[in-house]
DNA sequence: AAGGCGATTGCCT
DNA sequence: GGCAATCGCCTTT
């Protein structure tokens, strides 16, 4: 298991956001080894009022506008954090939130890093782990102080996973914003029990 | 210097 | 389904 190449990542983040479903995120802490397939993913560009990047660069956003493949992470809401994939050519601020992912390895410390116990075995405690964005930064635990980590050489990133049918993407209205509502940047896959919500139509 | 609010979550009704 | 939690960021005085 190894690294996704730059190049996976210097191109535009609509593609990457689509290309990112079925990946694994990956992180290893010591001998532990989380990773959870990517399910649910929103683009954000530059020229985008949705975007952190819209207003142009800030401390918070400078590693949104460098080159593609690095991680840029958020704190919101005073409680939670979002994880992204920065997308692009360096200058351009875009990047993908990871909405949502299917855990495969490192569940237990998962389940200690949100401060659940998984052992009930039940099925809803499972999803529950990592069907969010902050749910999902929480049991990767990551935060500010690996926001702009090299996601090609690392203890932090993408790897290969399974290759997602185009027909098995649905395309959707991004969640949580107050602008820009009607770009459908939301991209999932279709059926997965870990998609944080849904769309409305079929 | 101050105020509004957020790429959310979990609890309460 | 509604809403409080909680604080850093950005905009406005």
């Amino acid at each position: 298991m190894s690294p996704l190449p730059r190049s996976f990542f210097t191109r535009s983040s609509l593609i990457v956001a689509k290309e990112l479903l079925g990946t694994l995120l990956v992180r290893r802490i010591g001998r532990t080894l989380l990773s959870g397939i990517i399910v649910e993913t929103e683009a954000y560009r530059q020229d985008d009022p949705a975007s952190h990047s819209y207003r142009g660069i800030t401390d918070r956003t400078r590693v949104m506008f460098g080159i593609g493949g690095h991680l840029y992470v958020y704190f919101t809401y005073g409680m939670h954090h979002c994880a992204n994939v920065v997308t692009g050519p360096d200058g351009r601020g875009e990047a993908v939130l990871i909405r949502a992912v299917e855990p495969v390895s490192g569940i237990e410390r998962m389940a200690v890093n949100r401060a659940k116990d998984v052992k009930s075995g039940r099925r809803s405690e499972l999803i529950s782990l990592t069907n969010g964005p902050g749910k999902l930064a929480q049991a990767f635990a990551l935060t500010r102080e690996h926001s702009g980590a090299d996601l090609t050489d690392g203890s932090i990133f993408i790897a290969e996973g399974e290759r997602i049918p185009r027909k098995r993407i649905v395309a959707a209205t991004r969640i949580g914003i107050s602008v820009a509502q009607e770009q459908p940047w939301r991209f999932y896959i279709d059926g997965n029990e870990w998609v944080s919500k849904k769309s409305q139509h079929h």
